[in-house]
This record gives C-alpha cells, structure tokens and sequence, in this order.
DNA sequence: TCCAAATCTTGATCTGCGTCAAAGTCTTGT
DNA sequence: ACAAGACTTTGACGCAGATCAAGATTTGGA
C-alpha cells in the first residue's frame, strides 16, 4: 500500500524540520545521536496515501518537503479536510497507535520519520522534546479553531479568500518573504485542485470555482493559468476574508 | 471585570482535576507541594465572562464544575463556537500571554488556577507535566478536528445529533455512567441554551429549535421542559449523527 | 404574586449554495 | 503530436437553512 522509498540517513539534516524546530534548538548531543538513529526519510509521489484512518501508526514525523492533507470521510463519502500539512508541519501522534485520520500526499513529498516507539522513550528521557511538541500542537489547535470560524460562519466568499490569504502566508513564511510588507505583491502556486479546496472549506468545488472567479473578475486576486496566483493587495484579500486588515486571524 | 472570588487554598483537592489528571498521577511530593503553593480557585456566576479574547492571561487552570465555552467572534458580531469546557477540560496556553478566545461561564463555575509564571516554570523542571498536557491537547485537537467536519459536511440534523451525542458522552463519563449499554435510556440536561447550540454548530436559533423539535417528533430524542433530555436509544442518535453506531467518532 | 425580560417555538418567505448538466482546458503517456 | 483522462468553468434550477415576524413559555426580581 506504501510504495515508500527509503532516503539515505545520511542526508543533510538541514532539510529535517523536526531537527530544527522540535528538538535541536535545546538538546544535548547523545540525545542528537540517539535521535539520528530512529530517524528515516520516505518520499512519496502526489495523490498517494501516505496513511489510512484506522491504520496501525508505526511512526512519527514531519514533512520535509511538499503538501499532505489530513482528510476524515464520512460512510456515505462526504469528506472533510481537517488538516494542511506544509514543510516543518509534525504528523503522528505519541501515545496512540492508530491513525485517526487519511493523510493524502497532494504534491511531492519527503516526510523525515521516527520509528514511534523509540520516539517515545527517548520523548519520557528528554523534556525538551514534550516541551516542543506541546507548543506545535498549542499552534495546531489554534489553526483548528480559527478553521471552525471559517467552517461555521463565512460565506464561501469569503472562505475562498481566508484559504488564500492562509497559503499566502504560510507560502511567503517558508521561503522567508514578508507578507504584510504594504504595496507588496504576493504571487505564490496553488497546492489544490478546486475539489481539495472545496473539501477545506465545506463547500463544492462548483462552488470554489465560481467564487475564484468572481475574485479574479473583482481584482483581488489574478490568475495565470489555473494555479499561480497574485495578490495586488493583501490587505483587500483579508478584508475580504472578513478578517480585521492587521495581520488577521492566523498572524 | 472579573468578580471572582478565591476559594479556600484547603479546599479538597479531590475537586481538583488537575491534580489528578495532569499531575499528580506520576509527580514526587515536593512537586506536588509546589503546585499546591502557586494554586488558587475562582468562581464564575452563569454568564459572566472569564476572560475577553485578547486579555493579557495571568493564569492556566482547569473547570472544577460547571460548563464554559470558547468563542471566537467577528467584527459583524457573527459568533463562532469553538470548545466547551467541561469539568477536567485545561484552559489557558504555557508560552501565550494573551488570550485567543472569550471564555464564557454558561453555568456556575469553579476554575482551579495557577498563576502562570511559576505554572510556566514548574513546567520546564518536571517533565511529566508537559507530557499530560501534551496529552490533553492532542485529545482537544482531535475533538476540534471532529468538530470540523460536524460544521463543514453535517445537515442541521445531523449537527444537533453530534451536539446531543458528545452531551450525553461526557456528561456520562462525569458521573461514571455507561453510555454505550444497549437498551440504556440515557437522561441529562442541556447545560446550553438554544443560541449556545447555535453558536456551536454554525447554524440560526430558529434552525436548532426547529430540528430539536422534529428529533423530538420522531422520537429520536424526548424532552421534559426544554432543557431536560432523555435519549431512549443511543444508537439510533448516533444513527441520526452520522456516525458509526459502535460508539462514534468521538469515542 | 405579578410583571418584564429572556428564552423558545412556529410560520412565511427568501437566498446562497448544492445539484445536475455540458462544454472547455489542461496534462500525460505513447 | 495526439488522444484520453483529469481538472475546471459556466449555466439552469432546486432546496436547506437563513431571515423576518409573531406568539408562547419560562425565569427572575420587586
């Protein structure tokens, strides 16, 4: 089901977030050595699955590289996105043994892994490590909260817009570009098709497409081709995301 | 703003979830003695707020009794719903000095609090606590995530089965009861009224007291007065959710 | 106890988004 | 380069839930 291909280990840990960003920054080097031992890289190709819902979880990670999704499915096949997963983003879940969630590769993508059970013990030795997990899953929480705003109370205007000014955001964060530089221009790809879209936003995609091209005909954003897209102006996106001008909700 | 009154610091700890379920299960005593020392309670009449989104937070703690909610609301006054707090549920974010969301006291409410600096700096020199509330989050974040596609995907049907079925789960897992026993009649009261549901599920009063009544018509559901509850067979409610029978999505 | 305010119910009508349908445009493999 | 499939756009129409409105019921304070 995995057509997974192991990377060398010997891969610049550079490109390895969680080296970064959860455990790195404060730990001793024996824990650096031990870390590096569980530690695998695995690639997949877009639209694979890199897990199922129910499926035993025999690792955690991070994403290296590229887009996953966290999706739920309801019986009758009504789908919700509940997650976007971009590079630094931590998948899996310490302590719980089966997946509760698909995670769907939507592009390319290198995910860096640790086999969970080691994860774990090292996790009960090294305080750090909780510590930063804890603090990426307060974010997360923060991120699924402001989501349920968007779900529950924005016209699909304005969700079309709170999706684009998000992936602006995060897209200009990754590569270290300032968005909210005023009289700046963001011009970033699409990750989605218009169905991923409509699965994030509780919408259909008929839906999607309709109100992208209504933002396009009323200047708030421009298209080249179906996928790259710029903002003239990131303040009129927020505003019509109904966020407040300022950084908005997700700054 | 905040007419709270402390309660004793003797007061029994038993009524102190934090205690048992963040801490003290695999704590030494003089940690113990410590938490005990930076831990105060406050209680909160039905309606008054606990804290205004963006209030500087000089404190984390966890509901003792009673119910409050989080909300998130927009410049228009559109109001999102995005947690309810139930006795053991954590408030407050280690590392964050204001506050996301308003926090409101539906019922008479007790809060366990402790200051949030020395909280903070206990955290760092004992690990077990990071990891309980690590914990407690990803359990918070799979519930926030559930609750996304309740708002995104669900019929106003659907959602006021979900909203039903999560009351009756965790009011019976308060008092120890098992809401999974077939042929069980399950009984509690609504601690919501008809606008709070509305704020929950993304939907109109109008539209929750509508469908409210037609559950009731079709037996789904039966009510005494308007707010007590009796559910005569869960799995059909689950049923009416959306969920599978054998004890749903939120088990 | 009684009045006023809060809460809830129900009805009539409207509308944003979903559904169904068809055609257009990209992408990919040969 | 071309054909087949995937993705996207646009149109016509219907419906679930919003909105507006009027009462009914419950709650709480004087």
């Amino acid at each position: 089901m995995l057509n997974e291909k192991s990377l060398s280990v010997s891969q610049d840990c550079n490109e390895c977030p969680i080296r970064h960003r959860a455990v790195c920054a404060r730990c001793e080097s024996d824990e650096l050595e031990r870390l590096e031992e569980i530690k695998y890289y695995r690639k997949f190709e877009a639209g694979q699955t890199v897990i199922w819902s129910g499926d035993r979880m025999e690792f955690v990670g991070s994403v290296v590289s590229g887009i996953a999704t966290l999706t739920q499915t309801m019986e009758d096949g009504r789908t919700q996105m509940v997650g976007l997963l971009l590079p630094s983003d931590f998948v899996g879940r310490p302590g719980r043994s089966s997946a509760a969630y698909d995670v769907v590769a939507t592009t390319d993508l290198v995910m860096c892994c640790f086999r969970k059970t080691p994860f774990e013990e090292m996790m009960m030795r090294t305080p750090h490590i909780a510590q930063r997990l804890l603090e990426m899953t307060l974010d997360e929480l923060d991120a699924a909260r402001e989501w349920m705003l968007v779900l529950g109370r924005k016209t699909a205007r304005e969700k079309i817009a709170s999706l684009l000014s998000i992936i602006a955001r995060r897209d200009a964060s990754i590569n270290m570009r300032d968005v909210s530089a005023p009289g700046e221009r963001i011009t970033f790809d699409l990750p989605l098709t218009r169905e991923a879209m409509a699965d994030y936003l509780g919408l259909t995609l008929e839906t999607v497409s309709r109100q992208v091209s209504a933002l396009r005909k009323d200047g708030v954003i421009e298209l080249e081709g179906k996928r790259h897209v710029t903002i003239p102006d990131m303040g009129r996106l927020l505003e019509e995301a109904g966020d407040d001008a300022d950084g908005g909700v997700f700054a």
